[in-house]
DNA sequence: GATCATAGTCGTCTGCCTGACGATAAACAG
DNA sequence: CTGTTTATCGTCAGGCAGACGACTATGATC
């Protein structure tokens, strides 16, 4: 079976991006307006083409940098400044996902602090962080639209589902938590991103002695800050260790 | 942005699969040997084009059944006759990684019993399985071939890595370990499982006392067995739980 | 048939980790 | 000064995992 053109059909393969923040104790996704046929009006997740000559990861990290204006570092790389993990999720190419033709979407999961406001950009009329509670009833239900939150485009619930899942799970064997987080913060503000990601109360006192005993996880970086009130909290920075042994335990159900 | 056609560029879009299995207390990987250029007369991960109206999943199963058939079932559906485990594994896409045209290759992890016997088919002169050590011993070292297991072509080692430090951390929390025994199994032979895939050796009785003790992993068939040697092993079948809480430990390095 | 090797199964004990929760410390608001 | 908020340290009991002893049931060997 040489590689006769005629013997393989042709295929547009894109990025789509779920980035994920977390604001006002609720975890957040960013989606765009659409702004042509189809789902025109309605809200999806930011994406676009795969260029000639341009790896996947290349692909979603100049994606990002348009809606952003964050900068993805990759795996390794000390934590520089407003650096958002980034890291491939999962591949969609069912026939009928796009109407028009025959699309596979490599969809990537973003991780980044709250800083950023949403900047509209390239393609998109607006863009806005919307919880992904919100995103995600709205399926299921009518597709209300105007402000109220309606269900996104294509197969794009889907994709964030998985992606918040991916999320959900990654932060309890991994110090990908800290993703959330600003370049220092304190074990509170830590404690909070468990929470809002996994939409949990945690122990303040049991938390702060299992992530301060982990080694690797956090280190001192020198100063307090009283940002969140009460008394002052030591200001931590993400340590080297990248896996967490023993992991978070996500409470039971 | 509207879709142009001349707009993005055309990909070809292929399914490879990393096909492991448990043979002679060692981890096994499904390679083919390559029939054409380029790399030919090198090992390969089986893998074929996508089809124009066949989804992505549906393609890897495909090429699961004509490379060794085996037929996959997806998740859910209780055990069927000798049915493996099929899922998505990532996608590669870097611009050089097929000299020839611009591949987008969207790799899928298969977990089989020892039974099937390799079979050529499809577009490979022949296939084997090998121990993934020594596919992934090859690289970095010359390419020896004859017999003596070469480096894998194009980016497949990195794709066969990816697999197998998959299949080892998923092990851990999900009940996966029995998509490698036959419908019917002994406690001994799981753990023999657990033992080829991470390459360690686990004390019997604890693990015994750990997978009885797990609600959902294990239910008894009823019947013993002797085809290990020494004293009877009560039989089961793989429970309906799919993950596993608390966790497989594996052990520290 | 006695003995040995092999594999399976049941227990015990100890240390570590976690969840529950009391107590103290350090800021700010009234 | 008192109450509120958040941070941090300590204590205690229960559960689970690793280490390992003991016993059971088969086939192989002499």
């Amino acid at each position: 079976m040489p590689y006769d053109p005629s013997a393989f059909p042709p295929f547009a393969v894109t990025v789509d991006l779920v980035v994920l923040t977390v604001r006002r104790h609720a975890l957040c996704a960013l989606v765009v307006r659409r702004g042509e046929q189809p789902y025109q009006g309605r809200w999806a997740l930011p994406g676009g083409f795969v260029r000639g000559e341009e790896d996947l990861t290349a692909a979603a990290a100049r994606e990002l940098a348009e809606e952003t204006g964050l900068c993805a570092h990759d795996p390794a790389e000390p934590g520089a400044g407003n650096g958002a993990h980034l890291e491939q999720l999962a591949t969609y190419g069912d026939p009928k996902r796009d109407p028009r033709m025959r699309v596979v979407s490599v969809a990537h999961l973003v991780l980044a602090p709250d800083l950023p406001a949403p900047r509209a950009g390239g393609d998109a009329n607006s863009a806005r962080w919307a919880p992904v509670d919100e995103l995600l009833d709205a399926e299921g239900g009518f597709e209300r639209d105007a402000e109220g939150s309606a269900a996104l485009a294509f197969d794009h619930a889907r994709i964030l589902a998985d992606g918040v899942e991916r999320a959900r799970s990654k932060i309890e064997y991994s110090s990908l938590a800290t993703a959330f987080c600003p370049p220092e913060f304190t074990v509170g503000e830590l404690r909070r991103v468990y929470e809002a990601v996994w939409g949990v109360a945690l122990d303040p006192r049991n938390f702060h002695r299992k992530v301060t005993g982990t080694p690797g996880f956090l280190v001192p970086a020198g100063g307090t800050t009283t940002r969140q009130g009460g008394r002052p909290a030591q200001l931590f920075r993400a340590g080297g260790a990248t896996l967490l042994n023993p992991p978070m335990l996500r409470p039971e159900v």
